[in-house]
DNA sequence: TCTGGGGTCCTAGGACCC
DNA sequence: TCTGGGGTCCTAGGACCC
């Protein structure tokens, strides 16, 4: 017997974090609240709030003092991860109780695959689902249920909160296709634009589109999108994907604008120090290492570089961020400042990989050598500091004496 | 006196090799 | 006899998502 197609699930937490403190402080309930960076911080923006607050106007990624302007009574609350992810986990816990087919996309949402599910009719299982995360953890969610992912998701955001909406192909020209192509996953501000500038304005005028034209626009994108808009997704559930990390970064908005050379080395230090940490605990190493700096003017770069040998101690990343820095920066005042490993492999292998090439005795040496090397003959003498305002005489050690071999005996 | 921090994927150009 | 084309790697930037 041959199966009509696949049962795909997309749960949406309903303002995850908001709904997490009110589930861990009741008086919380029912009121304005938004989880937020430092409220002293005049760079704070709300990261979630409670449907109480967003009637109010509040949005997520607002400035925390328009937000305060919209609703004065508004709460704010530092965020607290600790407990989003123990919440995260018990969430997916619960899914994981129906199959194991759930793929974990971000903290607060996923997909469900549950087309082999034997036994129990779909429909009372979703609801048994969204009511045990409801009445176990005390958490609003929505679900959306599709024959493929896009669909699955497109439909989780139908209904807010604890909606349960189902998305079936052939309803896809009465629900979707009047919709404005905005409202579709992957299409952004930019995409919208484009796609406006050429007469598409709704999902159904999408659907419809001239292949030719869509890939002139968009490239290949613009084919996927259009199958997509038809209501087409082959993408698997995945749950193995969390697994595959492609790159581990920190970032930081500086309180003010640093053009202090030292000051921004501390920094990088910071970050370094944080990148190889998650590295370690990943039990992965990076081939390559970027930075970016954002300007005072919110100007944006990223500078990066591959290296021979994959890096994952905080000394290492460092070295090639610092050298990454003095080789491009020209001393404009900086707003942001981020370290990222990418090229990522597990450390089993690379130590594999190691042992091919390396002939000395103590081969946790040889990486950081050839680092130093590498990074000494690409912005080698001459080429740092050049065009550096801050780099005086009292500026921290220049890349190159801090290249030195010194910390390398210390780190044995 | 606006706009965080964590990511992923795609594109485009230049270097280099055959 | 003066100039092809494919492939890969590297770097930088942009779009998008939560």
């Amino acid at each position: 017997m041959k199966k009509s197609g696949r049962i795909i699930l997309h749960v949406d937490m309903n303002s995850f974090y908001a709904s997490v403190e009110a589930a861990h402080d009741a008086s919380l309930k029912g009121k304005p609240i938004a989880i937020a960076g430092d409220p002293e911080e005049r760079r704070g923006i709300v990261v979630t709030c409670s449907y109480e607050a967003r009637a109010y106007g509040v949005k997520t990624t607002m400035p925390l003092w328009e937000a305060k302007k919209l609703c004065p009574s508004l709460l704010v609350l530092r965020p607290n991860f600790e407990r989003y992810r123990q919440a995260s986990k018990a969430m997916f816990d619960i899914l994981r109780s129906y199959t194991s087919q759930v793929e974990p996309v971000s903290i607060d949402e996923g997909y469900m695959d549950l087309t082999e599910l034997e036994g129990e009719s779909p429909i009372e299982v979703i609801k048994t689902i969204q009511d045990r995360i409801l009445r176990e953890l005390d958490l609003p969610c929505s679900i959306g249920v599709a024959p493929n992912k896009f669909l699955a998701k497109m439909a989780s955001d139908m209904k807010k909160p604890m909606g349960i909406t189902v998305l079936r192909k052939r309803d896809v020209p009465q629900i979707m296709w009047p919709m404005p192509v905005e409202a579709m996953h992957g299409v952004g501000a930019k995409t919208a634009e484009k796609l406006k500038g050429i007469g598409i304005n709704i999902i159904g005028d999408l659907a419809l589109g001239e292949d030719i034209q869509l890939k002139a626009l968009l490239g290949i994108n613009g084919r996927r999108l259009k199958d997509r808009a038809n209501g087409l997704d082959e993408r698997k559930v995945d749950p193995d994907s969390i697994y595959d990390f492609k790159s581990v970064g920190n970032s930081t908005t500086l309180p003010a604008d640093v053009t202090n050379q030292s000051e921004l080395i501390g920094v990088l230090l910071k970050l370094s120090k944080k990148v190889s940490g998650r590295l370690k605990s990943k039990a992965m190493l990076g081939y390559g290492v970027s930075i970016m700096i954002r300007f005072k003017d919110r100007k944006t770069i990223t500078r990066s570089c591959t290296l021979k040998t994959p890096v994952d101690g905080e000394e290492e990343i460092l070295s090639v961020a610092k050298g990454l820095l003095l080789a491009h920066w020209d001393g404009t005042p900086v707003r942001l400042l981020g370290v990222t490993v990418q090229e990522l492999v597990e450390k089993r292998q690379a130590v594999k990989q190691l042992d091919l090439f390396t002939f000395e005795e103590d081969a946790r040496h040889e990486p950081i050598d050839r680092v130093l090397e590498e990074i000494n003959k690409r912005y080698g003498t001459g080429k740092l500091n050049r065009g550096i305002p801050n780099a005086g005489p009292t500026a921290f050690p220049s890349a190159e004496t801090s290249f030195s071999k010194d910390f390398l005996r210390d780190h044995k």
